[in-house]
DNA sequence: CTAGACCTTGTCGCCGGTGTCAAGGCAACG
DNA sequence: CGTTGCCTTGACACCGGCGACAAGGTCTAG
């Protein structure tokens, strides 16, 4: 599979897969002439790699994944370290809601001032 | 007051105040050997950016409140415009809020799937 | 032979608040 | 006069995922 139909396959384009190649996280063959091929199995990392960017992880957190995916395993996330990487984000998930929950009650204060101040 | 003093005082950088200033939210004076010089009034608009911008405002975003002060206005907040932003704003916190906990169930939900897969 | 569609590498730009450095002007104190 | 410490403008770098373009190689169909 040359890398326009993967980039297809999995829903995302030729400069993100080279992007992704150049942090590691993907590992083409080359055939003769120098074109990047990829298998079933690359195509299965990029969906794994594309489904943790979409939660918010960075392609650093994605690392674990792929190398639990490259070592046999069914899931990226069967292994401890993509657990770990899981259990921080969802900490710092938690940290971040609970931020803008603390913005949002900021906003509504100001908000109900400005009203106060100025009823009409 | 110069502009080394003005940082302190607002608990910013020189750096920012030329930043504002660059962007037009930030009106000095200049002294007759061009050093900017800033009024009591200006302190305020700065601590009204700083806290806006802690908020989560963008600098575009706090402009109508610096014009609302500038206007006589006793607090920043107390003009329409000024309403709408923080109207718009909190919606789109709400917004926000509401994907991260989406996402929040997402990373949940693979962290479940990946303790079930490999129990220890 | 050529046109088109694919591939290659490399580079630049975006966002937006911020740090930091450079090169120079000005003031005050010794 | 020199040093110190403020000020001035300007420019570069950062983050991090991504778009877009350039200049060139490769392959296939007409």
């Amino acid at each position: 599979m040359l890398i326009g139909e993967l980039a297809e396959q999995a829903g995302t384009s030729t400069r993100m897969l080279r992007y992704y190649e150049a942090h590691g996280l993907v590992r083409p063959e080359r055939t003769a002439n120098g074109y990047r091929c990829y298998d079933e199995a690359e195509l299965r990392v990029v969906r794994e790699i594309r489904g943790l960017l979409a939660v918010g992880l960075g392609l650093d957190d994605i690392r674990p994944f792929v190398a639990c995916l490259r070592a046999g395993n069914p899931s990226g996330d069967a292994c401890p370290d993509s657990v770990a990487v899981l259990r921080r984000k969802l900490a710092e998930v938690d940290d971040y809601i609970d931020q803008l929950g603390a913005v949002r009650r900021q906003l509504q204060t100001q908000l109900a001032h400005a009203i106060t101040v100025r009823p009409r």
